[in-house]
DNA sequence: ACCTTGTATCGAAATCGATCGATACAAGGG
DNA sequence: CCCTTGTATCGATCGATTTCGATACAAGGT
C-alpha cells in the first residue's frame, strides 16, 4: 500500500516533507504506470464507464495496437493497483480501484497555507 | 498546458471521460516525470522546503548519484513543468510550480457521485 | 588573467520498456 | 471431444531511459 499515513486525515507528503527512499520507490511505480498515453487512455476508458466495468473486448479495438500489447498495459495498471480484473465466462472485465487514484490525488494536494518564497543568500 | 478545461471549475477527465490521444500524450509526459524515485525525492525536497527554494548544491549530496545525473533529473522535472530554476550568482535554485501539481491532483480527483457498478451480461 | 567551485551538456554503456507474432490457456458451443 | 473466440504469457526486437566520466560553461575571488 502506498505510503500509509497516520490518522490525521491527509497526505504524508511529496509536497510537505522529503520522501523516504522506500516510499519514493513505491510511489514511482504507480506514477510510472500512468506515464504512458495508452495506459492513461485505458484507465480513463475504464474509470468513466457508466457501469464501472469494461470488457477487454471493448478496449482492444479502440487502439491501433495488438491484443497482447493491450493485455500487457492492462497488466501494468493492475500491478500498480489502479485497476482490478474479474473473469465472467469467456470475458474479462476491468474496473477502477478508486482508492489508488484518491491517494495519488491526496499526495499531490498541497496543504492550505503554503509559506511564501523568500530568497536566501548563500547556501551550504 | 495540461489538457485545459472550460470554466466549470474542475477536471475534464481521466476518471470522467475517455481521454483523447493528444491529451493522453501530454499528460503522460508529466506522469512519466514523476515515475522515478529519484525525481520524486527531488520534487519532494524542493516542494517541502520552507523558503520555497532549494539550491542544487543542497540536493546533489543527498543522493548516491553523480552530479550530472541529478542535473539531468532536474532537467526532466523542469521540462515537465513541475519545477522552475533561477540562477543567482554561482548557485542555481529550484522551486515548485504548484499549478502543475494542482492540475494533476484535479485530474485524479473523481466527481462527487460515482455511479455504482452494475454488471452487464454480454458485450459486443 | 587565472584558478576554484557550482552547474549543465555531451557522448557512451547498460538497462528498461513498448511492441509484435507465436503460442498457451480458459470457457462455451457444436 | 474438438473447434472457435477471448485473453494472457513468452521470446525477440528495437527505441528510450538511466547513469557515468569527461568536458564545457558561469561566476566569483585572487
Amino acid at each position: 500500500m502506498l505510503g500509509q499515513e497516520g490518522a490525521d486525515g491527509c497526505c504524508p507528503g511529496l509536497l510537505t516533507a522529503p520522501l523516504a527512499e522506500d516510499q519514493a520507490v513505491e510511489l514511482a511505480r504507480v506514477f510510472k504506470a500512468l506515464g504512458d498515453p495508452v495506459r492513461l487512455r485505458l484507465l480513463s476508458m475504464i474509470a468513466s464507464r457508466a457501469g464501472g466495468e469494461v470488457c477487454v473486448c471493448d478496449l482492444t479495438p479502440a487502439f491501433d495496437l495488438s491484443q497482447p500489447t493491450i493485455s500487457h498495459h492492462l497488466k501494468l495498471l493492475r500491478e500498480a493497483g489502479l485497476i482490478a480484473s474479474e473473469r465472467r465466462g469467456t470475458w474479462v472485465y476491468y474496473r477502477l480501484l478508486p482508492e489508488t487514484t484518491d491517494r495519488l490525488a491526496g499526495i499531490l494536494t498541497r496543504p492550505a497555507g503554503q509559506p511564501l518564497p523568500e530568497p536566501v543568500e548563500a547556501p551550504s
